[in-house]
DNA sequence: TTGTAGGCGTTATCAT
DNA sequence: ATGATAACGCCTACAA
């Protein structure tokens, strides 16, 4: 590979001259400019990354860990920020965490051992402290899908709470009042907020909650599954279901058309995320519409703007959820 | 960041002392071993690891470009990928080629300009021949779900053609005589083997292969609809539909339901790669498995074991796909 | 076992 | 506008 030195010499300038026409910043005239670019095309002259990190104390890589790297959720939002990144020429290394709290600090530190210039992470273990001390390193982190109190402009996230009210409300739009509710794991704060918008249209309407229409699930098809089960052992009565994730209404839907219950005539479901199979399930499922591929550009540009100067960037830091309609959801007027 | 110089110095020790320690390749004596190491815990001191690639002319990283990083197939291949290369403490630089010729060739020269060790690829639009020459270059290239003629040891590939046959045959010892398949674009190997394992096991049963049973589609969930619907038109009548992967068969599904046809009492489907959501579907789908996780990891150990020498490690080029049987087949017999 | 010194390929700061 | 030259932080013969 031919080097910047090279270059020069066949140029018959310095290296100077030359590095400043690959960087084209300051001035240089178009004839030596020319006889710069004819040497780097004859001598297929690349320049080298590394050392121009080096010399620069830039990598133009940024670090990105999400939970797991497969999954619907995580792969739009890997696309979106990738998409955005690439276009602007920086690469991304990517990692996963897992959720869990010792991978998450593994995951960071490893990222942060390659010089990223700054890092994009959706973290879930880890508390807000640990994260604010983390962004006292010369590491920008930038966050995906929380809000870390102090770092909010730091961060990108959903109206979760409002996304919870949309999913309950238009059960009770369509007549239903006996809406039972299978949770996210409520030590997570998009779970809690979730929770909290479901109470907030029951209250609305005037509907008292019911902690016997409540299960905690996981996030996963599982739990889905395990909490149609207990909220029909109660043998309380509900003409609906609301789920924190579409995977967990996923697993319920399984579970009831296993047991006979017919849907959506016998019960009405709906979920949370939008992720690409939502639309595949039968009955094709109602859904609140989680944007993230939009958040992981977002995020991507808050780098470009805040790290790479790219001002004139416009940042918005807080998503509106959506109401998708489908046909999981029947109504009780007809 | 302290440098390497400033734990020399705090350690009393030269430079070189400081490196054969970090890089635990020499020998050092306990105690200065013993002293250098305080003086790096007592800076906190982390090797900058853009200057140890510059002077060991080694990034440790290694590019992976894919088709596209949201869909469930790359995302499992990803996390193959990434699992096994975390492991060994090579960092993944990420980046997709989109299927499309230039975007290829754009995305390999971007992963190319970061100084990678190795690239692993999945590659669809490019020729054989660019990719020998690619790998002419000083860069080694890996292929996933590739063979590329003359470099056979780069490629981890699965034997699609007896992926198709599984698929197919399956169905005719369920008593199915009358098979439509649903391929994906011939252009690519990988659909043409497995169209090649359906007319096999067709052929080994002494069922004549009728092309009115057959439609190529696009490995989308949109080709599955059109796919079935133009079955439908020609009146032919078909017991079974085999789709060359789960997302035709998804869509084949929805449109089957919605004009009627029971499922599978009064059609039969299979599909190929056995992507996470295959379970969900409604009836849960019979898939043939692509191993694609372990397929990443494989692909992986090949770059560990070429690039870093780890010599130990055992490599499978070829990968034998399985049948898992669920829902979505009916026998005849019963 | 440990130290010295040159080199990796750039960028950036001065001069000119 | 262009050229010298010193960093950048580390690795690695070669010496001692």
């Amino acid at each position: 590979m031919a080097t910047i030195y090279e270059v020069s010499k066949l140029a018959g300038v310095s290296l100077a001259t030359v590095s400043r026409v690959t960087n084209n910043n300051t001035r240089v005239s178009d004839k030596t400019r020319k006889k710069v670019v004819d040497a780097m095309a004859e001598l297929a002259y690349r320049p080298n990354s590394i050392a121009q990190s080096l010399a620069s104390n830039r990598s133009n890589s940024i670090g990105v860990m999400v939970s797991e790297l497969n999954g619907p959720f995580f792969g739009q939002m890997m696309a979106g920020i990738e998409k955005e990144l690439r276009e602007a020429g920086k690469h991304v290394i990517i990692t996963t965490g897992q959720s869990k709290e010792d991978k998450e600090k593994d995951g960071i530190e490893f990222l942060l051992s390659r010089n990223c210039d700054a890092l994009i992470v959706h973290i879930e273990a880890l508390s807000d402290e640990y994260l604010r001390g983390l962004n006292e390193g010369d590491t920008p982190v930038y966050f995906m899908s929380r809000t870390v109190e102090g770092l909010q402009n730091n961060c990108i996230n959903l109206n979760n709470e409002l996304g919870g009210y949309l999913a309950t409300q238009t059960l009770i739009e369509q007549g239903h009042k006996q809406v039972a509710y299978i949770a996210g794991p409520q030590f997570k704060p998009d779970s809690k907020d979730r929770f909290l918008g479901h109470k907030r249209a029951l209250k609305e309407s005037n509907i008292a909650f019911d902690p016997d229409l409540y299960f905690e699930g996981d996030f996963k098809c599982a739990g889905g599954q395990n909490g149609i089960k207990s909220l029909l052992n109660k043998r309380k009565i509900f003409s609906a279901l609301v789920c924190a994730n579409d995977e967990m209404a996923s697993g319920a839907m399984t579970f009831a058309r296993e047991h006979g219950i017919k849907l959506p005539e016998e019960l009405s479901i709906v979920g949370f995320d939008n992720i690409i199979f939502s639309q595949h399930l039968y009955p094709k499922l109602t859904t609140v519409d989680y944007p993230v591929f939009e958040m992981g550009q977002m995020a991507a540009k808050l780098v470009l703007k805040n790290v790479y100067h790219q001002n004139k960037l416009q940042i918005t830091h807080f998503f509106e959820p959506t109401l998708i309609t489908r046909d999981s959801v029947s109504s009780l007027y007809k």
